[in-house]
DNA sequence: TAAAAAATGACCCGTTCGGGCTATTGCAAA
DNA sequence: TTTGCAATAGCCCGAACGGGTCATTTTTTA
Protein backbone atom coordinates (compact mmCIF):
# COMPACT_ATOMS: atom_id res chain seq x y z
CA UNK A 1 0.00 0.00 0.00
CA UNK A 2 1.71 3.31 -0.99
CA UNK A 3 1.30 6.54 1.04
CA UNK A 4 -1.03 8.59 -0.51
CA UNK A 5 0.68 12.84 -1.39
CA UNK A 6 -0.88 16.73 -1.65
CA UNK A 7 1.08 19.59 -2.16
CA UNK A 8 0.74 22.64 -1.31
CA UNK A 9 4.06 25.23 -2.45
CA UNK A 10 3.31 28.80 -4.55
CA UNK A 11 7.09 28.24 -6.15
CA UNK A 12 6.07 26.06 -9.35
CA UNK A 13 9.79 24.90 -9.68
CA UNK A 14 10.01 23.16 -6.13
CA UNK A 15 6.62 21.67 -6.44
CA UNK A 16 7.45 20.18 -9.84
CA UNK A 17 10.50 18.51 -8.08
CA UNK A 18 8.41 17.42 -5.49
CA UNK A 19 5.84 16.14 -7.64
CA UNK A 20 8.63 14.37 -9.49
CA UNK A 21 10.69 13.38 -6.51
CA UNK A 22 7.01 11.45 -5.16
CA UNK A 23 6.48 9.91 -8.91
CA UNK A 24 9.61 8.49 -8.90
CA UNK A 25 8.83 5.87 -5.96
CA UNK A 26 6.16 3.16 -6.15
CA UNK A 27 6.03 3.72 -2.03
CA UNK A 28 4.26 7.19 -2.67
CA UNK A 29 1.29 8.09 -4.86
CA UNK A 30 1.17 11.82 -5.95
CA UNK A 31 -2.44 13.28 -5.71
CA UNK A 32 -2.52 16.37 -6.22
CA UNK A 33 -0.50 19.62 -5.95
CA UNK A 34 -1.66 23.45 -6.21
CA UNK A 35 0.59 26.75 -5.23
CA UNK A 36 -1.93 27.95 -2.50
CA UNK A 37 -3.94 27.05 -0.16
CA UNK A 38 -7.38 28.08 -1.09
CA UNK A 39 -7.04 26.25 -4.18
CA UNK A 40 -5.98 23.17 -2.15
CA UNK A 41 -9.21 23.25 -0.54
CA UNK A 42 -11.35 23.88 -3.37
CA UNK A 43 -9.76 20.54 -5.41
CA UNK A 44 -9.08 18.80 -1.90
CA UNK A 45 -8.60 15.00 -2.30
CA UNK A 46 -7.53 13.11 0.66
CA UNK A 47 -4.49 11.88 0.87
CA UNK A 48 -2.63 9.92 3.82
CA UNK A 49 0.00 13.55 4.25
CA UNK A 50 0.20 17.05 2.53
CA UNK A 51 3.28 18.72 2.10
CA UNK A 52 3.01 22.16 3.37
CA UNK A 53 5.50 25.79 2.82
CA UNK A 54 4.61 27.97 5.29
CA UNK A 55 5.42 30.79 2.81
CA UNK A 56 2.37 30.90 0.44
CA UNK A 57 0.33 33.92 -0.57
CA UNK A 58 -3.02 34.62 1.02
CA UNK A 59 -3.68 31.82 3.50
CA UNK A 60 -0.09 30.99 4.65
CA UNK A 61 0.92 27.65 5.81
CA UNK A 62 0.50 27.70 9.83
CA UNK A 63 -2.64 29.21 9.20
CA UNK A 64 -3.99 26.17 6.34
CA UNK A 65 -3.42 23.41 8.96
CA UNK A 66 -6.41 23.76 11.12
CA UNK A 67 -8.12 23.88 7.66
CA UNK A 68 -7.12 20.63 6.42
CA UNK A 69 -7.29 18.95 9.58
CA UNK A 70 -10.98 19.74 9.35
CA UNK A 71 -11.72 18.68 5.95
CA UNK A 72 -10.43 15.25 7.05
CA UNK A 73 -9.64 13.67 10.77
CA UNK A 74 -5.75 13.50 10.81
CA UNK A 75 -3.91 13.87 7.43
CA UNK A 76 -0.57 13.77 8.59
CA UNK A 77 1.35 17.56 7.65
CA UNK A 78 4.82 17.72 6.94
CA UNK A 79 6.24 21.62 6.95
CA UNK A 80 8.12 22.94 4.64
CA UNK A 81 10.14 25.71 5.02
CA UNK A 82 13.41 27.78 3.77
CA UNK A 83 14.42 28.87 7.66
CA UNK A 84 14.76 27.42 10.98
CA UNK A 85 12.50 30.02 12.66
CA UNK A 86 11.83 29.96 15.99
CA UNK A 87 8.68 31.51 15.74
CA UNK A 88 7.30 29.15 13.07
CA UNK A 89 8.53 26.12 14.35
CA UNK A 90 6.28 26.56 17.88
CA UNK A 91 3.46 28.11 15.56
CA UNK A 92 3.50 24.93 13.56
CA UNK A 93 4.00 22.56 16.45
CA UNK A 94 1.13 23.71 18.20
CA UNK A 95 -1.44 23.83 15.08
CA UNK A 96 -0.69 20.21 14.79
CA UNK A 97 2.36 19.79 12.66
CA UNK A 98 3.55 16.42 12.24
CA UNK A 99 7.23 17.71 10.65
CA UNK A 100 8.97 20.61 10.07
CA UNK A 101 11.76 19.92 7.56
CA UNK A 102 13.96 22.78 5.68
CA UNK A 103 13.28 23.14 1.41
CA UNK A 104 17.26 22.40 1.05
CA UNK A 105 16.91 19.02 2.56
CA UNK A 106 18.13 15.92 0.29
CA UNK A 107 15.24 14.21 -1.83
CA UNK A 108 15.83 11.25 1.29
CA UNK A 109 15.66 13.13 3.89
CA UNK A 110 12.54 14.30 2.55
CA UNK A 111 11.20 10.99 1.61
CA UNK A 112 12.50 9.55 5.40
CA UNK A 113 10.33 12.40 6.78
CA UNK A 114 7.08 11.35 4.94
CA UNK A 115 7.52 8.02 6.03
CA UNK A 116 7.75 8.77 9.55
CA UNK A 117 5.13 11.10 9.92
CA UNK A 118 2.86 8.51 8.13
CA UNK A 119 4.01 5.82 10.58
CA UNK A 120 2.22 8.31 13.37
CA UNK A 121 6.04 9.66 14.51
CA UNK A 122 7.23 13.09 13.75
CA UNK A 123 10.04 14.54 11.51
CA UNK A 124 12.49 17.34 12.53
CA UNK A 125 15.82 18.55 11.29
CA UNK A 126 18.44 18.00 13.97
CA UNK A 127 18.11 21.94 14.29
CA UNK A 128 14.53 22.10 14.64
CA UNK A 129 14.86 19.67 17.08
CA UNK A 130 16.84 21.45 19.65
CA UNK A 131 15.09 25.00 19.34
CA UNK A 132 11.97 22.51 20.72
CA UNK A 133 13.97 21.30 23.03
CA UNK A 134 15.74 24.13 24.34
CA UNK A 135 11.71 25.23 25.05
CA UNK A 136 11.32 23.19 27.32
CA UNK A 137 14.42 23.28 29.32
CA UNK A 138 14.83 25.15 32.05
CA UNK A 139 16.68 28.81 31.19
CA UNK A 140 19.76 27.44 32.42
CA UNK A 141 20.62 23.39 32.67
CA UNK A 142 23.36 24.35 34.88
CA UNK A 143 26.65 22.65 35.52
CA UNK A 144 27.10 24.50 38.70
CA UNK A 145 28.36 22.51 41.88
CA UNK A 146 25.34 22.01 44.38
CA UNK A 147 26.48 24.47 47.55
CA UNK A 148 24.85 23.54 50.98
CA UNK A 149 22.93 25.85 52.19
CA UNK A 150 23.41 26.93 56.05
CA UNK A 151 20.58 26.40 58.42
CA UNK A 152 18.98 30.09 58.43
CA UNK A 153 19.25 29.94 54.80
CA UNK A 154 16.93 26.63 54.47
CA UNK A 155 14.74 28.52 56.96
CA UNK A 156 14.82 31.45 54.73
CA UNK A 157 14.24 29.41 51.41
CA UNK A 158 11.20 27.36 52.94
CA UNK A 159 9.26 30.71 53.94
CA UNK A 160 9.84 32.10 50.52
CA UNK A 161 8.35 28.89 48.61
CA UNK A 162 5.41 30.08 50.84
CA UNK A 163 5.29 33.39 49.37
CA UNK A 164 5.97 35.22 51.83
CA UNK A 165 7.87 38.90 50.78
CA UNK A 166 11.04 40.06 52.95
CA UNK A 167 9.13 41.98 55.35
CA UNK A 168 7.06 39.33 56.59
CA UNK A 169 9.96 36.59 56.76
CA UNK A 170 11.80 39.55 58.67
CA UNK A 171 8.60 39.31 61.32
CA UNK A 172 8.71 35.47 61.45
CA UNK A 173 12.41 35.25 62.10
CA UNK A 174 12.83 38.69 64.31
CA UNK A 175 15.18 39.98 62.17
CA UNK A 176 15.43 42.86 60.17
CA UNK A 177 14.56 42.67 56.47
CA UNK A 178 17.81 43.99 55.59
CA UNK A 179 18.95 40.53 57.17
CA UNK A 180 16.59 38.23 55.35
CA UNK A 181 17.44 40.58 51.51
CA UNK A 182 21.78 39.46 53.01
CA UNK A 183 20.63 35.76 53.45
CA UNK A 184 18.32 35.48 50.38
CA UNK A 185 21.63 36.84 48.28
CA UNK A 186 23.61 34.19 49.74
CA UNK A 187 21.25 31.76 48.27
CA UNK A 188 21.33 33.30 45.52
CA UNK A 189 24.88 32.74 44.83
CA UNK A 190 25.04 29.64 46.35
CA UNK A 191 22.04 28.19 43.89
CA UNK A 192 23.17 30.52 40.64
CA UNK A 193 19.84 32.41 40.43
CA UNK A 194 18.90 35.35 40.48
CA UNK A 195 15.51 35.86 41.37
CA UNK A 196 12.54 34.23 43.82
CA UNK A 197 10.90 32.87 40.63
CA UNK A 198 13.76 30.57 40.30
CA UNK A 199 14.93 30.01 43.34
CA UNK A 200 11.48 28.49 44.39
CA UNK A 201 11.61 26.28 41.05
CA UNK A 202 15.11 25.19 42.15
CA UNK A 203 13.75 24.20 45.76
CA UNK A 204 11.18 22.30 44.28
CA UNK A 205 13.07 20.68 41.55
CA UNK A 206 16.05 19.99 43.67
CA UNK A 207 13.95 18.90 46.23
CA UNK A 208 16.04 21.94 48.96
CA UNK A 209 12.32 21.93 50.18
CA UNK B 1 38.84 15.95 13.62
CA UNK B 2 36.83 13.20 14.52
CA UNK B 3 34.54 13.12 17.10
CA UNK B 4 35.47 11.74 20.50
CA UNK B 5 33.14 9.75 22.41
CA UNK B 6 32.30 7.89 25.68
CA UNK B 7 29.86 5.17 26.05
CA UNK B 8 28.25 4.00 29.53
CA UNK B 9 26.32 1.19 29.17
CA UNK B 10 25.43 -1.74 31.47
CA UNK B 11 25.17 -4.44 29.18
CA UNK B 12 28.34 -5.61 28.00
CA UNK B 13 27.65 -6.75 24.52
CA UNK B 14 25.36 -3.93 23.61
CA UNK B 15 28.92 -1.74 25.14
CA UNK B 16 30.70 -3.95 22.95
CA UNK B 17 28.58 -2.88 19.93
CA UNK B 18 29.24 0.23 20.40
CA UNK B 19 32.49 0.21 20.50
CA UNK B 20 33.16 -1.51 17.37
CA UNK B 21 30.88 0.61 15.44
CA UNK B 22 32.51 3.64 16.82
CA UNK B 23 35.98 2.19 16.07
CA UNK B 24 34.89 1.46 12.81
CA UNK B 25 34.45 4.81 11.40
CA UNK B 26 37.82 7.57 10.87
CA UNK B 27 35.47 10.16 11.72
CA UNK B 28 34.95 8.98 15.29
CA UNK B 29 37.29 8.24 18.03
CA UNK B 30 36.03 5.98 20.68
CA UNK B 31 37.60 7.33 23.82
CA UNK B 32 35.81 4.95 27.20
CA UNK B 33 33.43 2.85 27.87
CA UNK B 34 31.89 2.07 31.33
CA UNK B 35 29.27 -0.40 32.77
CA UNK B 36 28.17 2.30 35.13
CA UNK B 37 27.79 6.06 35.94
CA UNK B 38 30.31 6.01 39.00
CA UNK B 39 32.89 3.99 37.39
CA UNK B 40 32.55 6.62 34.20
CA UNK B 41 33.18 9.28 36.87
CA UNK B 42 35.73 8.22 38.35
CA UNK B 43 37.97 7.18 35.26
CA UNK B 44 36.82 10.73 33.62
CA UNK B 45 38.22 11.86 30.34
CA UNK B 46 36.62 14.67 28.36
CA UNK B 47 34.04 14.06 24.94
CA UNK B 48 32.67 15.47 22.45
CA UNK B 49 29.61 13.19 22.96
CA UNK B 50 28.67 10.96 25.50
CA UNK B 51 25.68 7.76 24.80
CA UNK B 52 24.26 7.38 27.89
CA UNK B 53 22.11 4.30 28.67
CA UNK B 54 18.73 5.25 30.66
CA UNK B 55 18.36 2.13 32.44
CA UNK B 56 21.36 1.96 34.87
CA UNK B 57 22.38 0.04 38.37
CA UNK B 58 22.80 3.04 40.57
CA UNK B 59 22.94 6.50 39.17
CA UNK B 60 20.81 5.92 36.73
CA UNK B 61 21.00 8.18 32.95
CA UNK B 62 18.94 10.76 33.79
CA UNK B 63 20.63 11.57 37.22
CA UNK B 64 23.84 11.08 35.15
CA UNK B 65 23.18 13.86 33.12
CA UNK B 66 24.22 16.89 35.41
CA UNK B 67 26.89 15.00 36.95
CA UNK B 68 28.51 15.20 33.42
CA UNK B 69 27.48 18.63 32.68
CA UNK B 70 29.10 19.78 36.04
CA UNK B 71 32.62 17.81 34.70
CA UNK B 72 32.53 19.49 32.17
CA UNK B 73 31.25 22.37 30.12
CA UNK B 74 29.49 21.18 27.62
CA UNK B 75 29.09 17.70 26.77
CA UNK B 76 26.46 16.44 24.15
CA UNK B 77 24.44 14.00 25.73
CA UNK B 78 22.44 11.08 23.42
CA UNK B 79 20.52 8.93 26.31
CA UNK B 80 20.27 5.62 24.84
CA UNK B 81 17.19 3.32 25.87
CA UNK B 82 14.83 0.17 24.68
CA UNK B 83 11.34 1.91 25.57
CA UNK B 84 10.36 5.40 23.99
CA UNK B 85 8.69 6.41 27.45
CA UNK B 86 6.94 8.99 28.07
CA UNK B 87 8.06 10.69 31.27
CA UNK B 88 11.85 9.39 30.70
CA UNK B 89 11.76 11.38 27.21
CA UNK B 90 10.84 14.78 29.38
CA UNK B 91 12.43 14.17 32.07
CA UNK B 92 16.12 13.74 29.56
CA UNK B 93 14.99 16.58 28.02
CA UNK B 94 14.82 19.18 31.03
CA UNK B 95 18.16 17.64 32.45
CA UNK B 96 19.31 18.82 28.88
CA UNK B 97 19.93 15.74 27.26
CA UNK B 98 20.48 16.22 23.82
CA UNK B 99 19.57 13.11 22.12
CA UNK B 100 17.01 10.41 22.52
CA UNK B 101 17.89 7.44 20.44
CA UNK B 102 16.30 3.61 20.33
CA UNK B 103 18.77 0.67 20.90
CA UNK B 104 17.62 -1.18 18.56
CA UNK B 105 18.02 1.54 16.03
CA UNK B 106 19.94 1.17 13.07
CA UNK B 107 24.37 1.39 13.46
CA UNK B 108 23.43 3.83 10.88
CA UNK B 109 21.09 6.19 12.69
CA UNK B 110 23.09 5.77 16.29
CA UNK B 111 26.13 7.87 14.02
CA UNK B 112 23.77 9.96 12.26
CA UNK B 113 22.60 11.21 16.18
CA UNK B 114 26.23 11.61 17.10
CA UNK B 115 26.95 13.78 14.33
CA UNK B 116 23.72 15.66 14.65
CA UNK B 117 24.16 16.35 18.40
CA UNK B 118 27.71 17.01 17.68
CA UNK B 119 26.74 20.07 15.03
CA UNK B 120 24.65 21.61 17.78
CA UNK B 121 21.48 19.78 16.89
CA UNK B 122 19.50 17.52 18.89
CA UNK B 123 18.65 13.83 17.48
CA UNK B 124 15.45 12.16 18.22
CA UNK B 125 13.57 9.30 16.41
CA UNK B 126 10.34 10.28 15.18
CA UNK B 127 8.40 8.76 17.80
CA UNK B 128 10.40 10.57 20.63
CA UNK B 129 9.51 13.89 18.33
CA UNK B 130 6.13 13.18 18.33
CA UNK B 131 5.97 12.64 22.09
CA UNK B 132 7.84 16.03 22.56
CA UNK B 133 5.85 17.69 20.63
CA UNK B 134 2.77 16.57 21.75
CA UNK B 135 4.06 17.99 24.92
CA UNK B 136 4.28 21.47 23.13
CA UNK B 137 0.47 21.16 21.75
CA UNK B 138 -1.95 22.74 23.79
CA UNK B 139 -4.54 20.09 24.61
CA UNK B 140 -1.94 18.12 25.82
CA UNK B 141 -0.34 20.79 27.91
CA UNK B 142 -2.35 19.87 31.18
CA UNK B 143 -5.16 17.95 31.43
CA UNK B 144 -5.93 18.11 34.56
CA UNK B 145 -6.05 21.75 35.64
CA UNK B 146 -8.55 22.63 38.27
CA UNK B 147 -7.89 26.30 37.44
CA UNK B 148 -9.45 27.28 34.47
CA UNK B 149 -6.23 28.81 33.01
CA UNK B 150 -6.21 29.55 28.68
CA UNK B 151 -3.71 28.16 26.91
CA UNK B 152 -1.56 30.92 27.04
CA UNK B 153 -1.73 31.55 30.23
CA UNK B 154 -0.66 28.22 30.67
CA UNK B 155 2.25 28.76 28.44
CA UNK B 156 3.53 31.37 30.33
CA UNK B 157 3.10 29.59 33.73
CA UNK B 158 5.70 27.68 32.18
CA UNK B 159 8.05 29.93 31.74
CA UNK B 160 7.75 31.36 34.30
CA UNK B 161 8.69 28.62 36.78
CA UNK B 162 11.88 28.34 34.34
CA UNK B 163 12.66 31.58 36.10
CA UNK B 164 12.17 33.95 33.24
CA UNK B 165 11.66 37.55 33.39
CA UNK B 166 8.70 39.30 31.55
CA UNK B 167 10.72 40.09 28.79
CA UNK B 168 12.01 37.46 27.94
CA UNK B 169 8.84 35.45 28.36
CA UNK B 170 7.72 38.08 25.83
CA UNK B 171 10.95 37.22 23.31
CA UNK B 172 10.06 33.30 23.71
CA UNK B 173 6.33 34.35 22.46
CA UNK B 174 6.73 36.80 19.89
CA UNK B 175 4.30 39.65 22.36
CA UNK B 176 5.17 42.72 23.50
CA UNK B 177 6.27 42.74 27.49
CA UNK B 178 2.92 44.52 28.20
CA UNK B 179 1.15 41.19 27.09
CA UNK B 180 2.99 39.02 29.19
CA UNK B 181 2.13 41.48 32.20
CA UNK B 182 -1.76 41.02 31.34
CA UNK B 183 -1.89 37.40 31.16
CA UNK B 184 -0.05 37.16 34.26
CA UNK B 185 -2.07 39.45 35.98
CA UNK B 186 -5.05 37.43 35.23
CA UNK B 187 -3.13 33.82 36.25
CA UNK B 188 -2.77 35.89 39.60
CA UNK B 189 -6.00 36.10 39.44
CA UNK B 190 -7.24 32.90 38.96
CA UNK B 191 -4.76 31.68 41.06
CA UNK B 192 -5.32 34.08 43.88
CA UNK B 193 -1.57 34.66 44.60
CA UNK B 194 0.39 37.88 44.38
CA UNK B 195 3.54 37.03 43.38
CA UNK B 196 5.66 34.79 40.86
CA UNK B 197 7.26 32.87 44.05
CA UNK B 198 3.81 32.15 44.95
CA UNK B 199 2.46 31.42 41.83
CA UNK B 200 5.80 29.12 41.26
CA UNK B 201 5.54 27.31 44.32
CA UNK B 202 1.54 26.41 43.50
CA UNK B 203 2.59 25.45 40.27
CA UNK B 204 4.79 22.94 41.26
CA UNK B 205 2.48 21.90 44.50
CA UNK B 206 -0.67 21.57 42.60
CA UNK B 207 1.35 19.74 39.43
CA UNK B 208 0.23 22.79 37.19
CA UNK B 209 3.64 22.48 35.15
C1' DT C 1 43.78 30.75 70.11
C1' DA C 2 43.51 32.44 65.65
C1' DA C 3 41.09 32.11 61.44
C1' DA C 4 36.96 31.13 58.96
C1' DA C 5 32.17 30.97 58.49
C1' DA C 6 27.66 32.45 59.76
C1' DA C 7 24.39 35.82 61.27
C1' DT C 8 23.22 40.32 61.90
C1' DG C 9 22.49 45.14 60.06
C1' DA C 10 22.86 49.29 56.94
C1' DC C 11 23.08 52.35 52.54
C1' DC C 12 22.46 53.43 47.57
C1' DC C 13 20.68 52.70 43.05
C1' DG C 14 18.46 50.84 39.25
C1' DT C 15 15.31 47.13 37.64
C1' DT C 16 11.36 44.46 37.85
C1' DC C 17 7.11 43.62 39.38
C1' DG C 18 2.06 44.12 40.76
C1' DG C 19 -2.25 46.63 40.65
C1' DG C 20 -5.19 49.77 38.53
C1' DC C 21 -6.88 51.52 34.39
C1' DT C 22 -8.39 51.65 29.10
C1' DA C 23 -8.66 49.82 24.42
C1' DT C 24 -8.78 46.99 20.00
C1' DT C 25 -9.17 42.76 17.52
C1' DG C 26 -10.86 38.17 16.56
C1' DC C 27 -13.40 34.25 17.38
C1' DA C 28 -17.00 31.40 19.29
C1' DA C 29 -21.04 30.59 21.57
C1' DA C 30 -25.60 31.92 22.74
C1' DT D 1 -26.35 39.09 15.77
C1' DT D 2 -25.00 40.34 20.02
C1' DT D 3 -22.53 38.98 23.88
C1' DG D 4 -18.49 37.47 25.97
C1' DC D 5 -13.98 35.63 26.36
C1' DA D 6 -9.19 35.52 24.91
C1' DA D 7 -5.25 37.76 23.26
C1' DT D 8 -3.08 41.74 22.18
C1' DA D 9 -1.05 46.39 23.85
C1' DG D 10 -0.55 50.71 26.12
C1' DC D 11 -0.24 54.05 30.43
C1' DC D 12 0.79 55.35 35.46
C1' DC D 13 2.52 54.62 40.07
C1' DG D 14 4.36 52.74 44.00
C1' DA D 15 6.11 48.49 46.11
C1' DA D 16 9.41 44.95 46.08
C1' DC D 17 13.41 43.14 44.64
C1' DG D 18 18.53 42.41 43.17
C1' DG D 19 23.36 43.92 43.10
C1' DG D 20 27.11 46.25 45.11
C1' DT D 21 29.66 47.65 49.16
C1' DC D 22 30.60 47.88 54.00
C1' DA D 23 30.56 46.74 59.12
C1' DT D 24 29.81 44.24 63.70
C1' DT D 25 29.05 40.23 66.46
C1' DT D 26 28.72 35.38 67.36
C1' DT D 27 29.80 30.67 66.48
C1' DT D 28 32.46 27.09 64.64
C1' DT D 29 36.52 24.94 63.32
C1' DA D 30 41.22 24.34 62.21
Amino acid sequence: MSISIGIVEDHSDFRQSLVYLISTFSDYRFEWAFPSVEEALENYVETDVILLDINLPGINGIEAIPLFKQKQPQPKIVMLTIFEDDRHILEAIKSGADGYILKKSTPGKILDAIEQVYEGGAALTPMVAKQVMLFLQPESVNPGTPETLTVREKEILLLITQGMINEVIAGKLFISAQTVRNHIKNIYEKLQVHSRAQVVAKAFRERLI
